[in-house]
DNA sequence: GAGGTATTGAACTCTTCAGTTCAAAAGGTG
DNA sequence: CACCTTTTGAACTGAAGAGTTCAATACCTC
């Protein structure tokens, strides 16, 4: 019944995301996912309502492909999976750098409100996951600020990868950060800080 | 000698900033620019060449406004300069969340080459400024792993900026950083650190 | 292999974009 | 106040943007 369609809804939506990756929301063109798809405008028009559709649903599907989720629920929970966490979520290769969600961040004014929501709801469960991650260290550190701190990092490393930084340089500030979290873990408590109201211990 | 134009090429680069600075350079249109600054397009291309050409102009207008250079040199160099940077560059406003440099990175692949070099060489003087900082405080540790982390951590701090995390939070996220960044160093050389390759203690 | 349905791709629309042109207005100067 | 230079704003241009339409095509079913 009928002829059918050449190309997949997985298919686009895996070769859409890296050119929305690139060059962003408003900088990319239906001639560019034309292109990187190799299906025609109609095609991309029967199958999302419109570009924005598309960008919404190439943000979901970046957050259901992506090994971030996995990296941080992995047992045993602790640094160890911050760590891999810091060092693997944040993409390198040429036309998709550091992070979809943190390069979104920045176009936030330009983007439909679904995919402002996507985003927001993205990071609210990426903070939970931390928090997981953190709590089971040590419970003499407030975990939230712990957790504050890496989600920053994190987004600092992702948009940085958006220079030409090359992987070697961004795992050795990640280990730097980690043996930094790890002493400040070590030595809360210690009398060392002696700040008039300290936040980051309770 | 002919009429006097009523705009002055300051005023121009001080109203289109904000206006690149919240929809980015590929989000930026020219009847945004003609409304935000009061001045028609004839005008705009008597003084700029192109779009591109006062982009450019209106990140090195940033460059020369901003506070930040002033609160990197301010004497004594040290911490004190750190934390008051983190604070007080990332602006807030609505139209102006975080740093335009940085929000900038996010676009690199849409903007003109010049653009380019001139963020690049933005971000080579910040790193000489935070190393002049980082060095008076404490030659134990490794004045350039630290600089690097201040660095990523402004970038999470000013992309972050973006969505509406306020003031006081952020506030706090730089105070516990600040402090680990100080008991990192307190405890340089304690033997807490056991990596087999410690790289932010000498 | 004929019939029927769904996909396809090219041509089309309408809007917006960056950038240009130029007659009219404006104001300093003598 | 008349002259002359310069700015100005509106109308214009050509290209590129998103989104639509539809005849031709492809392929599955019977």
């Amino acid at each position: 019944m009928g002829r059918p369609r050449k190309f997949s809804r997985e298919g686009v939506l895996q070769t859409a995301l890296p050119v929305f990756w690139k060059y962003g929301f408003t900088g990319t063109t239906l001639l560019d996912l034309e292109q990187a798809t190799g299906v025609n405008k109609s095609g991309l028009y029967a199958e999302f309502e419109s570009k924005e559709a598309l960008f919404v649903a190439s943000l979901r599907h970046y957050l259901d492909t992506r090994t971030g989720r996995a990296l941080l629920t992995a047992e045993p929970l602790g640094w160890g999976n911050i760590e891999r966490f810091l060092e693997e979520a944040p993409s390198c290769a040429f036309d998709q750098r550091g992070c979809f969600f943190v390069n979104s961040m920045r176009e936030l004014d330009c983007l439909p409100a679904e995919a402002r929501k996507v985003i927001a709801d993205g990071r609210v469960k990426l903070k939970q996951l931390l928090r997981a991650n953190v709590a089971v260290e040590n419970p003499k550190i407030d975990v939230k600020s712990v957790c504050e701190l890496i989600s920053v990092f994190f987004s600092g490393i992702c948009i940085e990868a958006n220079l030409n930084t090359d992987r070697k340089r961004a795992r050795r500030k990640i280990r730097d950060f980690m043996e930094m979290l790890r002493v400040a873990k070590s030595t809360a408590g210690s009398g060392l800080v002696q700040d008039s109201t300290p936040s980051l211990l309770k």
